[in-house]
DNA sequence: AGGCGCATGTAATTAGTTACATGATTCA
DNA sequence: TGAATCATGTAACTAATTACATGCGCCT
C-alpha cells in the first residue's frame, strides 16, 4: 500500500513512466525505498484503475512506446490526505551486512575484516553516484524540496555508515590485539 | 531465507526461544532488520525440519511451556558459509518518513514541520531507548562483538536521522523566508 | 476489572521477487 | 557481435503481514 503513495510522490513531481520510476527509485530513492519493474508496473495498473492516475499513450520510433503517467485530481487528493494524516509506520531496514556483523562471533578476524572492506567499497562507490547525481541535479532548472532533503539524507546515510565502518574496524583490531583469533 | 541466517546468527550467540528472538529482534535490531512472532514460529519450524536448529522443551507452571532452540552443528557449519561466501544484497529499506518527505512538494510549510518534529519525537524515543538497552548491557557478564558493533551502528544511525531532521527545519525554514508556503 | 507480559501457534491475505517474454537501437 | 538502454508486461513463487486463537499470572 505505501508503494502507492511512493509512486504518487515520484509521479507528484513530474508526469513519468514506469520506468522512470524505477530509475528513480535507484538513483535517489535507495537509501529508503526500493521495488522492482514488475511491482511498479502491475501497481500502476491497480492505480489506473482505481483513478489515482491516468496515462498518455507516446508513440515512438527509435525506442518502444511508453506510457506517461501524471495524477488525476483524486490521485493528489489521496497523497496530501495519506501524508498528513496517516500514522507514520516505524521504518523497516533489511540490512544483511549488519546480521552478518552481529553474528561475527563466529568467524575469523579476517573474516570480519574482509567483510568490511567489501562494504566499505560498495558503499563509497554508492556515496559517490548520489554525489554526482546531487551536483548534476542542483546544476539544472527547477529544484525541488523533496529532493534536496532526501538526496542530502542519502549523503549522510552513506557518511554515517562509512564512519561506523572505520570505527568497528578500529574496534576489531583492538579488541584482538592481544589476544589471538575467533 | 535471508531471515533463517539472522535466526541461526541469533541463536549462535545464545539458546533461544522464537518469544526470545521477537524481543532481540526489536529491542537490539530495529535498525537493521524486522519480522513478527508469526513468521518467526514458521520459520524456526522449518529450520528445525532442515536440521539447522533443533530444540528442548521447558515445563513451566507459572507461565506457558516454552522451546529452547539452539544451533546444530549443520546449522553452524551453513551460518558460518553464508557468512563469508554468500555475496552481500544490498540493504532494503521502506522508510514512510523518507517518503513523505520526498513529497513535501503537495504539503504546506505547516504540515512539513509537524511532521519532521512527530518524527524526532520517535527518533528520540528509540536513541534513548537504546542508549538504555546498550548501558544495562555492557554491565553485565559476557559482551559479545557483534552486539557491542551493531548496538554502535544503531546509536551513530539515530544521531544521524535526528541532525539531518535538523538541518531539514532549518533549510525548509530558510527556503521559506520570503517566500510564503506550498 | 482490564491490560501487560509470557509463550506459542495457524490461516488468510498482501507484498515482493524471480523468471519468462519481446524487440529495436546504440555503443564498444 | 555482444552488452546496455529503452520500454512494457505476465506468471510463478516466496516472504511478510494481519487476523484469529488460547490462557495463566501479575500489577494497578
Amino acid at each position: 500500500m505505501s508503494l502507492q503513495y511512493a509512486l504518487l510522490g515520484i509521479i507528484s513531481k513530474k508526469p513519468a513512466t514506469g520506468y522512470d520510476v524505477v530509475r528513480i527509485f535507484k538513483e535517489q530513492m535507495v537509501y529508503f525505498w526500493n521495488s522492482t519493474h514488475s511491482q511498479i508496473y502491475t501497481e500502476l495498473h491497480k492505480m489506473e484503475t482505481k483513478g489515482l492516475i491516468h496515462h498518455e499513450l507516446v508513440i515512438q520510433h527509435t525506442s518502444p512506446n511508453k506510457k506517461i503517467y501524471s495524477l488525476t485530481d483524486q490521485g493528489r487528493k489521496d497523497l496530501v490526505q495519506w501524508a498528513i494524516e496517516q500514522p507514520l509506520k516505524p521504518a523497516k531496514i533489511k540490512d544483511e551486512f549488519l546480521i552478518k556483523t552481529a553474528a561475527f562471533n563466529v568467524l575469523t578476524v579476517q573474516d570480519m575484516i574482509k567483510l568490511i572492506d567489501d562494504v566499505i567499497e560498495r558503499e563509497n562507490k554508492v556515496l559517490e553516484m548520489t554525489n554526482s547525481w546531487r551536483e548534476h541535479y542542483i546544476n539544472q532548472e527547477e529544484n525541488d524540496l523533496g529532493t534536496m532533503l532526501t538526496i542530502e539524507y542519502g549523503i549522510r546515510y552513506s557518511k554515517m555508515y562509512l564512519d561506523w565502518c572505520t570505527w568497528a574496524k578500529d574496534y576489531i583490531e583492538n579488541s584482538f590485539l592481544n589476544k589471538g583469533s575467533s
